[in-house]
DNA sequence: CATGTTTCCTGACAGC
DNA sequence: TGCTGTCAGGAAACAT
């Protein structure tokens, strides 16, 4: 599942391959359509631009675009594109074979196809025209101490509930906020208002650190991530809590148990996390 | 508003 | 082999 690190990657790896391509046409699924915008919108927002650049901002993909207007002026734009579960963007050749469930395809100028592919239909694609979009939350990577500590204040919800409120931080799912729960020794069912000081300012070292180092392994291939190339991450190999239920904890050995908590999977070891 | 619960969707996997 | 049932999980909608 693409959080963070996997969003970023794939970004990354787009903005290489897109960047000032321009999008000819766009074809659009027909059934249920894994849409926020409607198809018409979408479709009318991304003709005729040239992709200005390829982000990341929280869990989504952002496709800053540009368009000539009539009178010879330019207007900007955002394809932004969220890939839930089991979403893919892949640049493709028009020859190579359209897999099962793609959802979306942009014509490039270069020759090439985008292509928007989603098993389990949880991605969302939209667009906006006015202002620039800035997501849900806060960027964890870049967050100071102080603001993230702000964010938990008060708040009766546990933990690692809030680690993945959108509202709050964006771009932490269940993998990083397990890891990062793990690495700053904290039980996931803890009320997030009642941490203290010491233990919010481990917590924001914890996700940043682990957010970075899987950002440069590429992210976690769990289920079937893959890059905007096609390539795995390796940032599996080094998770130390997240689905090693019954295996020994790296630190002291404990089997590391797992627990349901607000409806996801939740991994922690009992000893090290208080 | 804050928090908890349900819903969407399909592939994978268990059990027979 | 192949059918049926169960489950995961991000985020929005809905309920409390």
């Amino acid at each position: 599942m693409p959080e963070l690190p996997e969003v970023e990657t794939i970004a990354r790896g787009l903005d290489k391959r897109v960047r000032n391509d321009a999008i000819d046409s766009v074809w659009l699924g027909k059934h249920r359509e894994p849409l926020k915008s409607s198809a018409r919108e979408i479709s009318a927002a991304l003709t005729g631009t040239r992709i200005i650049e390829v982000r990341r901002v929280g869990k989504h993909i952002v496709f800053d675009l540009e368009a000539s207007t009539s009178q010879n002026g330019k207007a900007t734009r955002q394809w932004i594109v969220h890939l839930g579960m089991t979403g893919r963007m892949l640049v493709c050749s028009p020859e190579e074979e359209t897999p099962k469930h793609t959802h979306a395809i942009a014509s490039l100028a270069s020759g090439r196809e985008l292509r928007f592919v989603d098993p389990r239909r949880f991605g969302r694609l939209s667009v906006a025209t006015k202002k620039s979009f800035a997501g849900p939350g806060t960027e964890p990577l870049t967050i100071s101490p102080e603001d993230f500590a702000k964010l938990f204040r008060g708040r009766k919800t546990p933990i690692k509930a809030a680690l993945l409120n959108q509202k709050l931080l964006h771009g932490v799912g269940n993998i990083y906020a397990d890891e990062s729960l793990f690495r700053a020794g904290i039980r996931p069912k803890r009320q997030a208002g009642r941490l203290t000081r010491a233990e919010l300012d481990r917590l924001h070292a914890a996700v940043k650190e682990v957010l970075k180092e899987a950002i440069k392994l590429g992210g976690s291939s769990v289920s079937d991530y893959v890059d905007a190339e096609g390539r795995e991450g390796f940032f599996q190999l080094q998770h130390r809590v997240y689905l090693r239920t019954g295996e020994p904890c790296l630190v002291c050995k404990t089997p590391i148990k797992r627990m349901v908590l607000g409806g996801r999977g939740t991994h922690y070891c009992p000893k090290c996390q208080r």
